[in-house]
DNA sequence: TCGATGTTGTTGCATATACAACATGAAGAG
DNA sequence: CTCTTCATGTTGTATATGCAACAACATCGA
């Protein structure tokens, strides 16, 4: 390699880095989710649930009797993923196997009497967290992200 | 519990959980996160790296001989999370470990030149990833989530 | 009825993420 | 110079995430 293509290519990693630094959606996207996913870790943590189990939980109370597929589907999960995520619910008891009526491998799942109650407790703790993430993103960067998720399409992840 | 009781409770839980589909900003932005990292890792994986190494890298090119500890609060991720990220890289040798000139027990990384050679080769992957994401969030989606991530306070992770 | 096909759930594997606790080393206070 | 304090990196633990491969079950076509 010769100096002009040393200097081309340390041009071009520059070129890449400034790009990618300027404009990556992927990256800020990653970075708001930490950030925000900290926020209410931190606030719901004296209630023993996690940012992530808590909207879980709420999904399920939502879809009531959803299997863990239908689950996925609706939250842009992996099947996997999902199974992995219902265990720490079904240890706290906050979710609970139903009597499948549905056959195949369904295994529906629904929210427990301990479940409600941890959701009826820790609301307060989850607007408070909420009040601080809209204050970080502003009325503009709210509506835009709810917008922007709820318009999803339903089948947008890629593999599944 | 009277019948009373339990249909004020089941009116508090279907409360909830109206309450928080509707608004929780926790709940969408680790969806968008999932979805637009799932476009990238598909883009990339023809080049053996995933959405968030990619990134890192960029990161670490960027800052160029950043410590563990200032790569972390750059990304607003802990510390610890930062070593273990740095793995995968320092393993493919796309980054390396620096003769630290300021003492105590910092630890600086730069990019390699496999480093620098995989940013340029993936950068076209990148690219269609992007235009992805792009058409997926919309102009405003794109414009508000970058405002959003470019104006997050330097010390916005509670912990840290 | 039987075999092809499709859906569902699980498991192995690799990585991402954060907290708590610890060891190390730097910098100041006295 | 010593002790305190602070920043840094690592490790143990727990969870989150997705892919690949597999097993189980349903359904449909011949």
């Amino acid at each position: 390699m010769t100096i002009t293509e040393i200097k081309a290519a340390d041009a071009g990693v520059a070129g890449v880095v400034g790009e990618v630094t300027r404009n990556c959606v992927m990256t800020r996207t990653r970075r708001i989710s930490r950030v925000i996913t900290n926020i209410y870790d931190q606030a719901l943590r004296p209630h023993g649930v996690n940012a992530s189990q808590f909207s879980l939980l709420v999904l399920i109370a939502k879809l009531g009797g959803a299997s863990r597929a239908e689950i996925g589907r609706a939250n842009y999960q992996d099947r996997s993923t999902l199974t992995r995520n219902l265990a720490p619910l079904l240890t706290e008891g906050w979710v609970e196997e139903m009597v499948s009526e549905r056959g195949g491998r369904s295994r529906p799942v629904v929210i427990s009497e301990a479940g409600r109650s941890l959701l009826v407790l820790a609301v307060p703790a989850w607007r408070s967290a909420q009040v601080k993430a809209q204050e970080l993103l502003g009325e503009e960067g709210v509506a835009a992200i709810v917008g922007v998720a709820d318009s999803i399409p339903p089948d947008e992840l890629v593999t599944l």
